[in-house]
DNA sequence: AAACCGGGGAG
DNA sequence: CTCCCAGGTTT
């Protein structure tokens, strides 16, 4: 068989050329994370672990995922444990990571693998798909690191790392299927799941968006964009619509005895079952002030600012003395005393609206 | 196919 | 401040 890139031999030669450089760079620089077995060691990774650190990784970076990673593990140590758990409690110990849909859809998936499959992963990137918050990506990557099965993993470290080996000008998304055609070219069976951990790996240390160290780069030599200094400006990528600023106001109300006025919010949507201060609709445009119950209300002239996926917010604070007395029996409102208050269950918003409703109490 | 979902770090 | 980064689900 005979294309333009010669003998298909001489073609998987290459590729498994490539993949024995990158094999013996991450034998020396493998990174040391809680959730990875290192490179030479002969016991098998906790599928369980894989899964929870690959779900926490999405679009999330190693450094802030560690702290949660150590304290889930600690206070759920296997998948039948956090299927046990109460989801008030995960959806609080998730504060702060964002993207909440991910913490209800791990609470889905570990009760599914624990009464359904008897606390065992699937093994198959097919099964694992199954599995709610579990895509593409997250199937391969578990089924190549866990069970070390030669998986396609295509993350967006993979996705720069083959534009720039390959300088695929194409821009993304449209190229991600040339991109994964590149991928599975280069994917050895033997330690593929080494492999998928080296090329992410590379791609967060060497390979970096911006100034990639191409001087120690593995794969310097074969990288065609480094050859032709193209590296900086890959992968392309369409253009990304701007972001509106929207507004509203958060009541960051008190009892006299201290307790905290609340709201759970509801399941789907932004922010979806987390914790928060009760307030007006968030809109482009400022729109009629409507208080979650008759108070003293006081401006504190202070915004809580904070920059979601598709736009930006301006939250101005305003806090009160309430009455107890005065809260709907019907609302998702609730008193939270002073005791069980944790500033760290709530969202990143809602707690830069805490800390600056609190100096207002304070002043 | 496009819209909807957070947060943190670099410059 | 402004950019830049990065998967899954829903519509």
């Amino acid at each position: 068989m005979r294309d333009e890139f010669g003998t298909s031999d001489a073609r998987d030669t290459l590729a498994g050329e490539l993949a024995g450089t990158l094999l013996a760079w991450y034998d020396r620089h493998a990174r040391d994370l809680p959730w990875r077995v290192p490179p030479g060691s002969n016991h098998a990774p906790d599928p369980y672990r894989i899964w929870l650190s690959e779900v926490m990784l999405q679009q999330t970076t190693v450094a802030a995922v560690k702290t949660y990673f150590e304290r889930f593990t600690t206070l759920w140590p296997r998948v039948t444990d956090l299927a046990e758990a109460e989801d008030d409690r995960v959806m609080a110990e998730w504060a702060g990571l964002g993207y909440y849909a991910r913490a209800r859809n791990l609470l889905k998936c570990a009760r599914t693998v624990a009464r359904d499959l008897g606390g065992t992963f699937p093994d198959s990137e097919e099964g694992l798909l199954a599995l709610p918050g579990i895509g593409p990506y997250t199937a391969a990557a578990i089924s190549a690191i866990a069970f070390d099965r030669p998986a396609v993993v295509l993350d967006g470290n993979v996705e720069r790392v083959m534009a720039r080996l390959h300088d695929i000008h194409d821009p993304l998304p449209g190229s991600k299927m040339t991109l994964k055609a590149r991928a599975e070219a280069l994917t050895p069976q033997h330690r593929p799941g080494d492999y998928a951990q080296a090329v992410m790996d590379l791609g967060a240390t060497i390979c970096t968006p911006r100034s990639p160290a191409c001087g120690i780069c593995p794969w310097r030599d074969p990288c065609v964009a480094r050859d032709r200094g193209t590296q900086a400006e890959l992968p392309k990528k369409t253009p990304k619509k701007a972001k509106p600023i929207r507004q509203g106001i958060a009541y960051v109300g008190r009892t006299p005895s201290g307790d905290w006025l609340l709201e759970k919010r509801p399941d789907s949507g932004l922010l979806g079952g987390m914790l928060g201060w009760p307030g007006t609709a968030w809109a482009e445009a400022s729109q009629d002030h409507a208080p979650p119950l008759p108070a003293n209300w006081r401006d504190t002239g202070a915004e809580a600012r904070h920059t979601f996926t598709h736009f930006h917010l301006r939250l101005a604070v305003q806090v009160a003395v309430i009455d107890p007395g005065q809260i709907p029996g019907d609302s998702a409102l609730r008193l939270v005393p002073a005791q069980d208050f944790r500033p760290s269950d709530l969202p990143t918003v809602m707690r830069k609206a805490f800390d600056l409703g609190r100096t207002a109490f304070d002043s």
